[in-house]
RNA sequence: GGGUUGGUAGCUCAACGGUAGAGCAGCGUCCUUUUAAGUCGUUGGUUCCGGGUUCGAAUCCCGGCCAACCCA
């Protein structure tokens, strides 16, 4: 080379580039195609046998994430999809030009690694390493080890890099991919079909929302990301698919904050000749497996209000308007067919301390009541029924009171879970129901579906899971940013 | 959209308006069972960006960018 001789020793990623380009020189490969494996870490670790040194040979791989040079020999730790794991490397084990160009490895830098397993001094199983090869050279520094990564937003734009050092992160998101696994395979055993359907709509309905809009330009129009999974799910139960679900992405273009994220990711089910009564078994059954699959057991600590959240027991079924007569203080539900109502529903909530806008309806007052003053404090599974028929539009009327439906909104951690329905397959009811909705939001109407229904839809029960929030409960998450890989940020920002 | 807080070395953080520092990482040395390993030495800065006030600005003021939290 007939570079000027200069200091880089201040600027890791200079002296990286500088030890790749060695290596190259030498005739390595720093970017290997493979790397074989036997083990992964955890899988290491119960391979060895007490007592029994140097009997248990592994290959395993990963990435330097500690180093703890003692001259002539090593501890060092790796660090692959199930933890870390301790290799010790000596100088007379894999000779004098291994040890040489080992001690060059930096931080970072991808690792295999093969040798037998044994018991350290201090008790802990490391594998003692015969050979190793480097598999990929990190050309930039990993974040500190001991505090690791606490700035917010390089967390979430260099998600690997909090991945690496923030163990539980790691250990978080990977507990999202195990609650997701749960729920299929709850679904599957009771004989549910999982199933896509189209993210890109030319009407955007099954939920109250504003939806995004992009363009196809071959077919020269607009199309909406869809906020919802029910209208297309509901054509399959008209096309004879009797339990159905999807596990998708659905979006809403609304305010981002540590509940909502632009994209989020919902379980719709569907279940022929079931109602909402079905789906609360259902729902239950989702939480057995997922205290025995992820959790370990059947309750869990709820950070934010100190309880211990009970899963097995019994959970508690209250009606809508008990709940609110309960909060007001007054059987202000009897007054719901009389003049006063909304004066009466006005002054219950001011009282509450709630701030009421002049344009809202009637059950727009009370549902205030409901979400900021009942919700939060429903810590245990609670079904709460019988609501308003105002709230949605997609299901069964109640037959005593057609006032109000044949739901559950389930509750736990004061956070809404799922809400689930006795699904409306009158197609009567139910464009009357739309034109309502369209009368209020501007919606389109999703006419196709009008006419599905018209070919006939059984009887269903029906239910929505947000995924992105019962990550939040069970993995005692603060934010919906911590249990989504990438969450939604501006574009660009740092670096 | 409004309010509050924050942005300083690769990372984690200091620095009353008066010479920008520490730990880790890096670089060089010692050390063949370490556990945030230890040891001796040492490099490294557009203090987010742009203006302003001041003899002097990381610090005070204004504007912008990005993020977090609270509110709507």
């Amino acid at each position: 080379m007939s570079d000027i001789p200069q200091d880089i020793s201040h600027d890791q990623h200079a002296v990286r580039l500088k030890k790749l380009h060695d290596l190259r020189a030498a005739g390595a490969d720093p970017f290997r195609a493979n790397c074989e494996q036997t083990h992964f870490s955890a899988e290491a670790l119960k391979a060895y046998v007490d007592g029994q040194d140097y009997t248990v040979p592994v290959k395993v791989a990963g990435r330097l994430v500690v180093i703890r040079d003692m001259g002539k020999s090593q501890f060092v730790k790796i660090l692959d999809q199930q933890g870390q794991l301790q290799l010790y490397v000596k100088k007379d084990q894999v000779g004098e030009a291994a040890y040489a160009a080992f001690k060059k490895l930096d931080l970072g830098d991808i690792i295999g690694a093969e040798g037998p397993l044994f018991k350290s001094q201090s008790g802990e199983i490391t594998v003692r390493v015969d050979k190793y090869t480097l598999v990929s050279k990190a050309l930039r520094p990993l974040p500190e080890k001991w505090h690791g990564l606490t700035d917010r937003e390089q967390i979430y734009r260099q998600r690997y890099l909090d991945l690496i050092v923030n163990e539980e992160s790691r250990k978080r998101l990977m507990q999202r991919s195990r609650i997701v696994a749960s729920i299929r395979a709850t679904l599957a055993n009771r004989k549910f079909l999982e199933v896509e359907t189209p993210v890109l709509e030319g009407v955007a309905g099954g939920a109250a929302a504003r939806p995004f809009t992009t363009h196809h330009n071959a077919l020269g129009t607009d199309f909406f990301l869809r906020i919802a999974l029910e209208l297309r799910l509901k054509r399959l139960l008209v096309g004879g698919y009797d339990r159905v679900f999807e596990i998708g992405r659905v979006f809403r273009n609304e305010g981002v904050s540590t509940k909502h994220n632009p994209e989020f990711t919902m379980l719709e089910v569907y279940q022929a000749y079931s109602d909402f009564r079905g789906m609360m078994d259902l729902l239950r059954a989702v939480f057995a497996d997922l205290c025995r699959d992820v959790i370990g057991a059947t309750e869990i600590k709820h950070a934010a209000s100190g309880q211990v959240i009970n899963f097995a027991g019994e959970w508690r079924e209250a009606r809508y308007f008990d709940l609110i007569d309960e909060a007001a203080g007054f059987k202000l539900s009897a007054l719901r067919h009389t003049p006063d109502y909304r004066a009466k529903a006005t002054e219950a909530a001011q009282k509450l301390g709630l701030e009421i806008h002049p344009g809202w309806e009637t059950h727009e007052i009370v549902n205030e009541i409901f979400g900021k003053k009942i919700e939060p404090t429903l810590i245990q599974p609670t079904f709460v029924t019988h609501l308003p028929k105002e709230l949605c539009p997609l299901a069964k009327l109640n037959a005593e009171d057609p006032g109000l439906i044949d739901v559950f909104e389930c509750i736990i951690g004061g956070m809404e879970v799922a809400p689930a329905y006795s699904e409306q397959n009158d197609p009567f009811v139910q464009r009357e129901m739309f034109e309502q909705q369209v009368g209020e939001d501007q919606q389109k109407m999703d006419t196709d579906f009008l006419l599905a229904l018209e070919h006939g839809m059984p009887p269903a029960g029906g239910m929505g899971v947000g995924i992105d929030r019962l990550c939040i409960l069970l993995t005692g998450a603060e934010s919906i940013r911590d249990v989504i890989l990438f969450p939604s940020l501006r574009p660009g920002g740092s670096s």
